[in-house]
DNA sequence: TGCTAACATGAATCCTGAATCAGTTTCCAC
DNA sequence: GTGGAAACTGATTCAGGATTCATGTTAGCA
């Protein structure tokens, strides 16, 4: 990077900033390969030179659009699930948090798939990210038996991001919608609650019996952010 | 196309599928953009030009290799399904079906994800063919009493569909094992039952009531070629 | 007002690789 | 064994686009 983000007046900032917008926009749009710096500058307003004050190659650009992309989303996740209690309201609320997301960065989801032969770890660290935190907040869920036990967390939680990403895709990107209509939100909300759900649910004293607490609130947020959909 | 498939000698034929082969593989490792047409003539044992006597472009290249692909991977599904009695088990079948093959065609995973900006409908097509035939024998499934009612057979199709697909890809894609490892196989086998399977398991009659059989014999293979991970 | 560093410009450079084509080789029907 | 069709060859053409560079502009401070 010729000029790191810190290092910036607010002028730079804010084309730095254009040049951010106008990548995600022409990426999702036309794809890494098929977009030119020349189409992000004009995107952006900027002449093709400026685009090199900022950035240090195309790819240098790609990668920065999803890791910012990638903070925000995480951060959104956390934001929208902290204040609810009780693992299978969070799955909910994560799920309906990861549309609202999603929809408003369609281009991203269209991007990232694109991203695995840009730089293969830019893909692979936006799932693994996402599905650390998730996989450690499902096995808490387990440990406290708020969800069934089951034999691999991770997949578990690979399992979940998969009906996300699939059902955003279905209607976000290939019905090109707005948002993923309630149906298709209430739908995921039975499959998640019946396969997660404990099945003899009122045995809540296990739960209590495991894991002592005080007050006997269920604690909110106790899973060190909210974790849902992995964050 | 400017050899029809069809309308080839052995030789051409043998040529055609080398082509098609030496396509997925360098696709497949280097993603389509930087895929060469000399590297993949190369790769074929052939020259530059042989190329184009089989294909009108690298991008026709690309639609004919997914497209062959989908074919094999569909049929691989519904011969693997067509023998298995009951929609879970069903589901168990076609799951472990999938991984194998995915295992079998790691790099037509990766295509696939990078394809959707060669031509988006090769890419809509992959998922919109398996999900059609999936939705129809869940609907089928459900208005047996074989499996629980839901809002929406087309999300549960892409929510099954997406864990199929994550799952693999975290496995075979992320960790390059040659397997899809037992463990994550049987996670996902709760996850499906506990999903899938009506809460009331043994109230059976409200089934023969809703489609009176004769022999009373689930009757394997009604939905015309066990549709399983859609076929 | 004048000075300097940060910011901006866009035409020119340079390389890559898809697609072509003029010619060569293989195959097989007669 | 010969004529012609099918298959094959690979050097050449050509367009597109990432990156560079020589030069111009702005903003803020003394």
């Amino acid at each position: 990077m010729r000029a790191e983000a810190g290092s910036l007046t607010a002028r730079g900032e804010r084309t730095r900033s254009r040049l951010l917008e106008a990548g995600e926009e022409v990426f999702g749009r036309r794809g890494y390969h098929d977009a030119s710096i020349a189409q992000i500058t004009n995107s952006a307003g900027v002449a093709q030179g400026t685009f090199y004050l900022y950035f240090d190659s195309k790819r240098d650009l790609m990668r920065a659009v999803v890791a910012e992309r990638g903070h925000e989303l995480r951060a959104n996740l956390a934001h929208a699930t902290a204040a609810v209690v009780g693992r299978i309201p969070k799955e909910e609320a994560g799920f309906a948090a990861f549309f609202e997301w999603m929809a408003r960065h369609r281009a991203l989801c269209r991007i990232l798939r694109n991203s695995e032969y840009v730089d293969s770890d830019l893909y692979r660290d936006w799932y693994r990210q996402l599905a650390n935190g998730y996989a450690h907040a499902l096995r808490t869920a387990i440990d406290d038996g708020e969800i069934s036990e089951v034999d691999d967390v991770e997949t578990l939680a690979y399992a979940l991001m998969g009906i996300g990403d699939f059902v955003a895709m279905r209607w976000l990107i290939f019905e090109d919608r707005p948002t993923v209509p309630p149906r298709a939100v209430a739908t995921i909300s039975q499959l998640v609650d019946r396969a997660l759900r404990t099945q003899t649910p009122p045995r809540r004293r296990d739960r209590w019996a495991t894991r002592p607490r005080v007050g006997g609130a269920p604690a909110a947020g106790s899973d060190s952010g909210g974790q849902a959909l992995g964050v």
